[in-house]
RNA sequence: GGAGGCUUCGCCUAGUCUGGUCUAUGGCGCCGCACUGCUAAUGCGGUUUGGGGUAACCCCCCAUCCCGGGUUCAAAUCCCGGAGCCUCCGCCA
């Protein structure tokens, strides 16, 4: 464990327990080692030996097999601790990251001009208005089978679904990406794995009497896929486009966003994954960023990109970066998508390494990446390309998967 | 839910009954070398993973036969518990 290892503040303490967990399960595990060496040693002897000698060499036996196994625990017990604080400690902050906490981020790029509805005339409706008249969003049905923060898609809404999650699978298959249909509960060891259980663990739905977890994002089950694998080095990058429903607890944010489907329970969402090496790990969060730009674009939306600051990135990643959509009703740009190189951290942890011909086998780097999730795209998509009649043009990558539908249109009271 | 079978170093596999010479067999694949005038065949050698020792290499030590306990001087091998996979029965979309 190096002190390089050093990542925010509130580790430090965190990382010097560490190093004195590591070097007593060296130490122990030495001893260990030579115990179980001359142990072994005599053991070869006993079958041969015979009279006084034999009696010698068991006696001598009997006392090493009490000392192996008092070793034995001291070197497990610190191999627990080791484990233990190695697990609770955060991945490290690229040096770049601006510092500080959630609205301490930089915005490194804004594409397309906010909608100037004042300007067209007219008061744009919220995403909830316009859903209902579409007959496209049911929320209050939502509450009443589900509880808050659970809605339904109804009529077109459903469909815009569909075409949605059509439209992102197809852009993330035309650039290579391996489409996959993936697990909603895991096990720990995947959830905690990718980093889930640390801080982040309050929002995590848990089946208790299954010992699984429901996934806050597909993220988990691709990165859990290649657990305990070694990949081919000539094999990477590897990369998934996995759709799956995601599930948030969202304690902790009471009160926030409580209006309409920006912060829901249950979403779908195709989510991008890469397995790559360490050293390709920067260009792939930028061509991971470049993916949803298009996506984001492709939409018609207007948006900016943002570099996540060190107190907002979450434990496994070293780097964050969001496209926040612009959302008229609200004016203010919102999350839309979110990408993040969390090094070799998760690799590391669910022990996926890739063997090369010069380096041999080493930890990989793997990367997340939203294409769409679709609630916020979907509350994106209406309020931005609404007009003064109710109605909603619709971009045109989704109308080849919404028969060719240009325009979603009130349904009449 | 019930019954049975299986899990060995990339893949397949020997070994488990009868504990120690298993420092785990063989084949395939892969890597290297040799030979052959030819993208082959053949021969020889290498090839689990992790930790530690060493300035580093050669090398040496420890662990690792699904996982965790136990018995024993000694466990791939015996005992207990668990996981995963498979087959059959039941149930179910």
């Amino acid at each position: 464990m190096r002190a390089s290892q050093r990542a925010r503040g509130e580790d430090v303490g965190l990382v010097d327990a560490l190093i004195s967990a590591d070097e007593r399960r060296r130490v122990s595990g030495s001893r260990f080692d030579e115990l179980r060496s001359e142990q072994k040693r005599i053991g070869k002897l006993v079958p041969r030996a015979s009279g006084d000698e034999k009696a010698e060499l068991l006696k001598r036996a009997g006392e090493l097999a009490g000392e192996v196994k008092a070793a034995d625990a001291e070197r497990d017990e610190a191999a627990d601790e080791t484990r233990r604080l190695l697990l609770a400690l955060g991945n490290v902050v690229h040096p770049d990251v601006p510092v500080g906490g959630e609205d301490d981020f930089t915005v490194l790029e804004t594409h397309g001009a906010p909608r100037d509805f004042e300007a067209e005339g007219f008061a744009p409706k919220d995403h909830l208005e316009l859903g209902a008249a579409l007959g496209a969003i049911d929320v209050e049905r939502g509450a009443k089978v589900s509880g808050s923060r659970f809605y339904y898609l109804t009529g077109v809404g459903a469909l815009l679904e569909l075409a949605l999650v059509n439209a992102a699978i197809a852009q993330a298959t035309e650039a290579g990406f391996v489409p996959m249909l993936t697990p909603a509960l895991v096990k720990p060891r995947a959830m905690e794995g990718t980093g889930f259980l640390g801080q982040a663990a309050q929002d995590v739905y848990q089946l208790e009497k299954d010992d699984l977890y429901l996934v806050g994002t597909s993220e988990v089950a691709l990165a859990g896929y290649h657990m305990d694998e070694i990949l081919d080095e000539a094999r990477l990058p590897l990369r998934y486009a996995g759709f799956s429903p995601c599930f948030r607890r969202e304690a902790g944010s009471h009160g926030k966003d409580t209006k309409g489907i920006i912060r829901v329970h249950q979403f779908d969402k195709v989510e991008m994954f890469s397995y790559v090496a360490p050293e390709d790990a920067e260009a792939e969060l930028d061509r991971l960023l470049a993916w949803e730009k298009q996506w984001l674009t492709a939409l018609g939306l207007a948006f900016r990109v943002i570099d996540v600051a060190s107190g907002d990135l979450g434990a496994s990643a070293q780097r964050k970066f969001d496209c926040e959509a612009w959302i008229p009703t609200q004016g203010k740009y919102r999350e839309l998508t979110s990408t993040s190189n969390t090094g070799e951290f998760q690799a590391r942890r669910l022990s996926i390494r890739m063997r090369g011909k010069e380096k041999g086998v080493r930890p990989l780097a793997t990367l997340n990446g939203t294409l769409c999730a679709v609630p916020r795209t979907i509350v994106a998509i209406l309020e931005t390309h609404q007009n003064a009649d109710g109605s909603v043009t619709v971009p045109e990558i989704l109308r080849p998967y919404l028969g060719g539908r240009e325009t979603l249109t009130p349904v009449t009271a």
